[in-house]
DNA sequence: TGATATAATATCGATACATGATATAGCTTC
DNA sequence: GAAGCTATATCATGTATCGATATTATATCA
C-alpha cells in the first residue's frame, strides 16, 4: 500500500499510544490536515482489515470509542513510509 | 491543493530542471515509486491547468516531449508542501 | 517513396478512494 | 422515558488511479 501524510500520522500516532477517530481528527486539524469523518472512518477501517491496526471499544461516559492501536505488521510498514518521507524531505532540502 | 509524495516529487523536480512524462517516470521508479502513464500524464495536465508548471513541446529526433517547468505559484505550494513535510518528519523522528 | 520501427504523449472504461451530509448507537440526566 | 451528547457508520456523488490501447511525428532502410 502505497501510504500518504494522513496515514503515516495515524499509524505513527497510534504507534505511541491509542487513538480514536473523533479526537484523532482534531489532533490532525492542527497539523493543518482538515479531514472528513467521512474519509477518516473508512481509512481506519481499512488499516485494520489489512491488519496494519487493531481496535478495542470501551464505554466512556455513555459514548461508545474504538481507540485503535498499531499492529506488528502497522509498525513494518510505518518504517518503510518512514524511509520513504526521510529521503523526499532530504531531496527538498538538497538545492536550497 | 493537498499535494501527495508524487506530486510534490514532480514540482520540486521541475523546479530544478525541464522535465518531461516519460523520462521521469523512470526517475520515479528509480525512488522507488511505481506510477502508471495513465495517473502521470493526467497529473501533469492538472498541475498545468491549475497552473503550477507550465510546459514547451520539443521535437527529439523525430519523438515529440513536452518539457515541463514550475511556475512561481508552484514554487509558493512547493515552500508550503516543504514545510509540512518536514514538520512530518520532525515527528516521525521524534520518539525514537 | 513508402513501410516499419520507435519514443513519447493522450485517452478510455473500470475500479478505488475522498467528500459532506445524514443516520445510528449507547449511555446520562432530568 | 424523552432529550441531549459524543462518537461511529454509511450513503450518493465526485475525483483519482489503473492498465490497456490509440495516436503522433519523425527516422531508417528496402
Amino acid at each position: 500500500m502505497e501510504l500518504g501524510f494522513i496515514r503515516i500520522h495515524i499509524l505513527h500516532h497510534t504507534a505511541i499510544e491509542p487513538v480514536y477517530g473523533s479526537e484523532f481528527q482534531a489532533e490532525l486539524k492542527r497539523h493543518g490536515y482538515e479531514i472528513a469523518f467521512g474519509t477518516l472512518y473508512p481509512i481506519f477501517h481499512r488499516l485494520e482489515k489489512d491488519g496494519y491496526i487493531s481496535s478495542k471499544k470501551e464505554n466512556v461516559k455513555g459514548k461508545i470509542r474504538k481507540y485503535y492501536n498499531i499492529t506488528e505488521a502497522g509498525i513494518a510498514i510505518l518504517k518503510q513510509a518512514n524511509v520513504k518521507a526521510n529521503e523526499l524531505v532530504a531531496e527538498l532540502n538538497e538545492n536550497d
